[in-house]
DNA sequence: CGTTGCATTGAGGGCCTTCAATAAAAGTGG
DNA sequence: CCACTTTTATTGAAGGCCCTCAATGCAACG
């Protein structure tokens, strides 16, 4: 399968080719955007739903004080916004950290999409859930766990949603994050992310290097994270 | 208005007689949870949705070694779980922390009361794009500010919120929250909220006893927390 | 081949934690 | 309504995780 959106939730959902091709015929409007572009800007009037077709993007919001926080990595796959289309403005940005494909896909087209499909819709209504579970996620980390237990469960975390979209292959994966964007998305200064990663290196657990990322050992690194991949409810819907 | 929910939603939407009479009706079948009970347990599989008639709830998270994170506060008004029937199974608990009132309403019934009403379906929509907006709020606060700037920051959001839906004041209002509970929703221990309170009282921000809270200078308390009140979006709808 | 951004290293300090004890408050049963 | 129990709040001391500041090495890119 070539798009990514249809290879997530054909892991939970049994989609027609009907659904299929309204999916992809959906997808048409694609724009290229550079890295470190904005998708969308704070206070932006959200017009388009934007869908992650190639490359990653973050969910972040600049403070005060000039420091950042990064809430949420969308990678190949992933909804930036899939329900704000009826708020007044966007209270947060969503910038491309590698050139990335985007589909602009408009409210209309999207609600023409999901009136006639319910395994479809209940397979997108699946997929905002998990999202939400990722934002708990993501809380829980912060407020309760230490640095070093904090960026592997990162790593933890994108290696199963890469892995639900394709894009794992061997324990391998391209991961295109600065040190600086690993720590505003988990809550530390990139001194302080520097070191927990020479410190996942020593101990085995990884190499990283050039944006590629080598999981050396899956287990123990789920086991320094407490990793529970629960919350990204896999394989549910198929089952019930 | 004596129901919650709709004095929240009216805040944002211009609802119908018949729609407020719809929601009222839903909302039929109340049942009295107890302190500490949980409204729903981590891996039940949910069927009713629930709202928060009275009372005050939380939704955490226990983790392996015994700390336990507090991801939501469920205020009069709230939705538990609105859109979560479709889970297999809940990947958190949600525990009221004093005595509540709880409508159960089926996920039938909800079917029922969107199918018809746009304008309702807009404001819940609305409602749980607010709460999304809230728990990214929650992670930026307690991925970069300190702990002072963070409970002054839990203690603005839950001022606004409570306001919503008319259960202030005059700068007073019930916070019915242990330090123990403030602690686990900002990532700290409750020796150091505890510390924290102290100070917040002592800078005469606050007064804080018996579980009823008195702001004494709102003004000042937001500019300590970098608080915002935009990601609560709020009076945007009747404006569009 | 210089420039720019990113990664790495060191030293010092502060916010917050852990452990532990005590006081106060709230809940419980007689 | 009081004695008792349990929970919650408060305080102190010691220490660690992580921050700040700052310098240096390294790699990508035009």
């Amino acid at each position: 399968v070539e798009n990514p959106l249809i290879a997530k939730l054909e892991n939970v959902a049994c989609l027609s080719d009907d659904d299929r091709h309204a999916l992809i015929t959906a997808c048409q409007n694609v724009r290229d955007i550079a890295a470190n572009e904005d998708v969308i800007s704070e206070g932006d009037k959200p017009e388009y739903i934007h869908l992650m077709l190639a490359g990653w993007a973050c969910r972040y919001k600049d403070l005060e004080e000039g420091s950042r926080s990064i809430t949420a990595y969308l990678v190949p796959g992933d909804f930036c916004d899939l329900h704000v289309t009826i708020l007044g403005s966007m209270d947060h940005g969503i910038a491309a950290l590698t050139p990335a494909k985007v589909a602009f896909i408009s409210r209309t087209k999207m609600d023409e999409l999901t009136r006639e499909r319910p395994e479809l819709t209940r397979a997108l209504w699946w997929a905002t859930l998990v999202d939400e579970g990722v934002l708990r996620a993501w809380l829980v980390n912060i407020s309760r766990r230490d640095g070093f237990a904090r960026v592997a469960n990162l790593i933890c975390e994108l290696y199963e949603r890469l892995d639900n979209v394709g894009l794992v292959n061997a324990g391998k994966f391209s991961l295109p994050l600065t040190q600086e964007e690993i720590a505003d998305s988990t809550g530390m200064t990139p001194v302080h992310a520097n070191r927990i990663l020479q410190r996942l290196r020593r101990d085995g657990l990884l190499t990283l290097k050039g944006g590629n990322l080598n999981l050396l050992d899956a287990e123990r690194l789920k086991e320094i994270a407490g990793f529970d991949p629960s919350y990204l409810h896999p394989q549910h819907l198929r089952g019930a």
